[in-house]
DNA sequence: AATGAATGAGATTTCATTCAT
DNA sequence: AATGAATGAAATCTCATTCAT
């Protein structure tokens, strides 16, 4: 058994070397600018291997994407649903845990940051593009409940929760870009401290007093 | 000479035709998933006739992008140098400007919110993704010195300006886009109130007091 | 106009060096084992050219076998329906003009002969498929009539009808292959003679007397 | 030895899971649609143990092919050459022949009443190509010389033996075609009757009165 | 003996681009 | 100026076959 566990492992190991080469393929070069031959170069196997793990480039992008934003969407639901926090709390939180998912795997972030619907509707099967559409949604829906909560309990304004969390969202993949690019060129790492300047910023700005 | 004229009219109203069924395209399905059969459709011309006036679909993409990315960069930088207007005013008739822009050609404007210097490296020569970033950039920059400007006068707190501008761009993008959608499910247009409400979130975060 | 007729006329000689070449490789060759360089090195074009005539290999595949089989069984309903005739001499004609479709169309003939449902069943989308039964079925059919016709006037004996309709459809079949095998060593063409004689020998089997 | 004897046997049936997984496959699929994949799915063993009996796929088709054909070949044979018997007699007992060979390995009888020269031109080597040819022959051969027999004998009509073999031969193939369509379809099972019918009506055909 | 894993060669199909008219 | 027709190159995917274990 000792053998059948090296061979699960090396098989396990085989699967993530696609996975990885194709997650960075995905993101360097966007889905359609990505070719299966690339994507087997980059996990030193042929083309024909790629498709012994998946039965196509779309399988191949879809359980890169899903699992990921799966994960994502269950913690954030965890803790928008916590109870003994306060909504201030609950967002930085959010924002952290974001963060993290980002950081152990950031492919699949940006996979997930850069999807847009229309982009794939030629190449998803209408359910799956459905229920990708869903989980991006629910996660956007539980920054937005902790800031109506906010706004019920008096320590926020009477802003837009909607729009509050798109705010939340989109500077927080504003922010990750341009630290990355910003570190390309060799500079040191503030993706942390930064995306919390942001996050005091935004909730500065719904803050009652 | 009106026959002259006439050529000439006819001529640019056919670019225009080729421009706008591209830009539409190209946002609809990304750069690599639009073809030309695609563009030629939309413009209701043959491919062929395309390469009269294209030399090629990345030159198609580039006199897209930049000529609006171009006039954007422009506006932006007047505003920014005026002399006789608060900060916070400059910063929401940067916004404005940027709506403006937006709604006249909301096909250059999505190219240019989508646009991503990784995907299109392998497209562009190096200058012109070069030429394309820096006026990303300075749209960016416009909008930081302003805030650097709310700073230096004291009504905006001491926060970073480069976040600062980085967080009203990419609410800016989260705005359209999320009312784009909910207007393509017949819903109305509150895509400026929205606009102005976002706005209003990041500017009392950043105002002293 | 001239020239339009000509193109139009280039055309169509060109879409039929495709029918010609493809309907001859699959007849040689089997769908299966037809490739598309095949096809397209037979008519003389690229692989890429054959696409712009047809939509893919299944369709090239149908629209050669769908109308040559359309054709013959009108023609069959049509003379199975014909009243001034004598049960044997209807199917004498209906073997005439199997033997005139084959002559005029032999690969077509040997597509529709050397159809099996069965072998088709994963190519074919199930309407196509069902349309191509119910064409083949047909032309047994109208043999069918007219040997019950036969039967009912008294000028056969009591057979079953269905099987001496399955009877001459094959022995049609076998004949016309055994007199190509033995024309393909130079040897000189029996084939309606020979057809006639076996047609002699059935319709023998059947009549009163 | 016991061990041996069993491992032999186990061989022999594995061997056998193969041959009937193939023999269907081919039948249901034709050679070029079926894949070692699904014959090696249909024996229940991995694609590679195939290949621990059958040197390739065209060995494979061949192996199943040939012994059968030989068989019925020498049944035939026989048959043909036994004193004792009228030629009507003759005649049925080889199609009565040809039925238990069909009855004892349906699928080997199929594979070899779809065989087409033609088609396998590029699979077999010319010397089991030819091999085949002259076993196929010599079965329409054997009926061609008791035909012959019964016209010397003055039983039968001055017809061609050789149109009355192949019509003999392709009515027991449309046959047992038509009835084991129909048994899919639910229905009853009158295969070995409809044979009779079919011989009688083509015997009926060339008998002296 | 048996298999999981791998692959080279090749199949179908697409697409940006060119060219004769 | 405009296009119908054509294609080379490349993309996705398949499959018979091999090999280390």
């Amino acid at each position: 058994m000792g053998i059948a566990e090296r061979k699960q492992r090396e098989k396990e190991s085989r699967i993530k070397q696609v996975r990885d080469g194709a997650a960075a393929a995905f993101h360097e070069k966007g889905y359609e600018g990505t070719t299966m031959e690339e994507v087997a170069r980059r996990a030193e196997l042929s083309k024909a291997a790629i498709y012994l793990y998946f039965k196509s480039k779309e399988d191949l992008y879809y359980v890169l994407i899903e699992p990921a934003l799966n994960r994502l969407s269950r913690q954030l639901i965890k803790i928008s649903a916590s109870k003994s926090q306060t909504p201030e709390a609950k967002i930085k939180r959010m924002v952290d845990a974001t963060y993290d998912f980002y950081e152990q795997d950031p492919d699949a972030y940006r996979l997930v940051s850069r999807y847009r619907a229309s982009e794939f509707s030629r190449l998803l099967s209408p359910e799956k593009l459905d229920h990708l559409k869903k989980l991006m949604q629910s996660n956007l829906y539980q920054v937005e409940k902790s800031v109506s909560e906010g706004i019920r309990q008096g320590v926020f304004r009477d802003v837009d929760p909607k729009i509050t969390s798109i705010i939340i969202w989109n500077a927080f993949m504003g922010v990750i870009q341009f630290q990355e690019n910003r570190m390309m060129t060799g500079k040191s790492d503030y993706r942390r401290s930064t995306l919390n300047a942001a996050l005091e910023i935004i909730i500065s700005g719904i803050r009652n007093n």
